[in-house]
DNA sequence: ACCCGCTGTGAATACGTATGCCCTGCGCTG
DNA sequence: CAGCGCAGGGCATACGTATTCACAGCGGGT
């Protein structure tokens, strides 16, 4: 089957004594043609184990039945590992590609400089989505490519520094901060670290920043630049930030790590500079990483709805490529409560 | 480009004033095309963006450049999460089939009854890799008729238990199972419960159960049938399955988890059961997921090489797909101590 | 001077499906 | 009984690329 001998939709039409296209039309549900005759067909298909070619389908209909999942991220010393908590999306966007109807390819970005306009362009794909905490003043040309291309995709992020490009799922991420600020400013923290980047290459990550800050500003108090220290999305990246950020010898009382990741190197440092969480610093994270609930302490976090998050942009995709208009949509972001606060 | 205005070969032809064949032969490097002709049409086509239809190209050429990737796991109540330890597989294969030219569909199995042979069957792909730590005894009919039909393909897996059925990758469980054993016993453990599935639906369980026997008997010490609780691989199952454990009343020093997601569930119960690990209960799971270097205490566990293995599994099915022969292979198992035991 | 062979290219075609258009017959209406 | 409409299905063709075959031109050897 795989090989030598492929059934084609002429052997199902000899068998059932029509012509090719009856069987083309009986398979695909058209009305034309009757009852009696789509059954033969289909029992015909069936016994032989006819499946339609997709590489001829997809040349015929124009369209590939496939969408692509690109990863987007910063390139790490230690690649070909993905971000945890983009990987969790993985599962729903699978399954709810699978109940559309469409196939997954999934790729990373780095061994191509096209890489985003390749799937497109090549009709390998009928749509993109774009996932990952990369530097977007990196990515952003590429994304105005697409957008010049009248490409369709989805990409997941910073609803609020979308700057029109594209249709973007994302979390309240301002919302997340700032939950997480009342939430250390409620355990009576004071001196609130944050360990990130806060700049518009993450806007993700400076939303998070604002949104303490904004939590600060509630309470009377300001945010200290002196407790801020860049970050990229990385277990080790936290771990030499949060070094740095202790050799500063700047007191503080709490840490907000801009992600998980960086929140597992800072458990990480601080436990080698003997500082104990929480009782000597809280430390809360963002995402909500299945790690994230084994960390000693358990980690304080900021969940996203990855599941819900997978389905909407496969759905979201699956619209634009209908040709209906699609909208950005901002997911709740739910503070998570565990012993590191 | 995406849209309306799609470029074709064509289009490059004309441009460049040659015909179409040409222009295919000089952009896939045929030496019958003077090297003149070949720059001046390779520049057109990097100006105009024109990349290769892929349907059309598969058509002819009867090959999709693609690889399917599918997951085998038993049905969980949670679905739509993915066992870490083969999603740690995913990035060293999508890396790996970057090089070598290959694109990556991927998929579950759940939703459709004959996911197996729809991708070689409609030639989405040119060769499937099977991963999961799924019921063999329900899953290898499929097996067999991917056999039956010569389909390409590589699964990991107990290479013990191969059964002629392609060809399959997988690390040496059996040996793996032995040195948590010895290792065990140095550390004065006498009495070693095991959680997890050992019978032949889950070889890889079996053969890391049958190591672990190996080094009792080596020890001059047996295996207690009554220290062995079933368990799938999943925390929940791990967790369940140690509760029964703990209410049999039989003695244990030490706890083996035939997998890391079994020993985390194993760990709660522990912790919930008031037992001390690893004073009163020495604890060992087996992949070494990421999670695993977080537990408290971080867990001793038998890491497998998830990353070469991504690598040799593409790579194996890329020769196979070339149409050479290819051998079964085992990966080394290596015993990682942790504060667990 | 002739033929051979090589290089470089064009013409024709096949891959398998989906669809626009046309044709046939049957039932029904006036 | 003629004509009309509709259901059902065949014919031809297009999608874009890759490959086989044929052929033109040219240089060299005898």
């Amino acid at each position: 089957m795989a090989l030598s001998d492929k059934v084609t939709s002429f052997d199902i039409a000899a068998l059932a004594g029509v012509s090719q296209p009856t069987v083309s039309r009986a398979l695909r549900g058209d009305k034309t043609v009757s009852a009696a005759t789509r059954l033969r067909i289909e029992a015909i298909a069936r016994q032989l184990n006819y499946k339609v070619d997709r590489a001829a389908s997809s040349l015929r209909k124009g369209e590939a039945r496939t969408l692509a999942l690109l990863f987007f991220e910063d390139p790490l010393p230690d690649d070909s590992h993905i971000n945890p908590f983009f990987l969790s999306m993985l599962g729903s966007i699978l399954k709810t590609c699978a109940l559309r109807g469409y196939d997954l390819l999934t790729s990373f970005q780095q061994l191509s400089a096209d890489w985003h306009v390749d799937y497109a362009d090549s009709r390998k794909a009928d749509g993109l989505i774009l996932l990952g905490y990369g530097d977007w003043q990196l990515y952003r040309a590429r994304v105005e490519q697409l957008v010049g291309q009248k490409t369709r995709f989805v990409r997941y992020g910073s609803v609020a520094a979308s700057g029109g490009l594209g249709t973007v799922i994302g979390c309240d991420n301002r919302a997340g901060g700032a939950a997480v600020g009342r939430h250390l400013i409620e355990r009576k923290r004071r001196r609130v670290a944050f360990v990130g980047e806060a700049s518009d290459h993450y806007p993700e990550f400076r939303d998070r920043y604002r949104g303490l800050a904004d939590a600060l500003r509630e309470a009377g108090l300001a945010a200290d630049p002196g407790l801020h220290v860049d970050a990229l999305s990385s277990e080790q990246a936290g771990f030499e930030a949060t070094q740095r950020l202790i050799a500063r010898g700047i007191g503080f009382d709490s840490l907000f790590a801009a992600s998980d990741l960086i929140a597992l190197g800072a458990l990480r440092a601080l436990d080698e500079a003997g500082l104990v969480v929480p009782r000597a610093v809280s430390v809360v994270g963002f995402d909500d990483i299945p790690a994230a609930s084994l960390t000693r302490p358990p980690l304080t976090t900021v969940a996203q709805d990855y599941a819900r998050a997978g389905a909407v942009l496969v759905d979201t995709l699956v619209r634009q490529i209908a040709g209906e208009p699609t909208d950005h949509l901002t997911l709740p972001a739910t503070l998570v409560v565990r012993a590191s606060t």
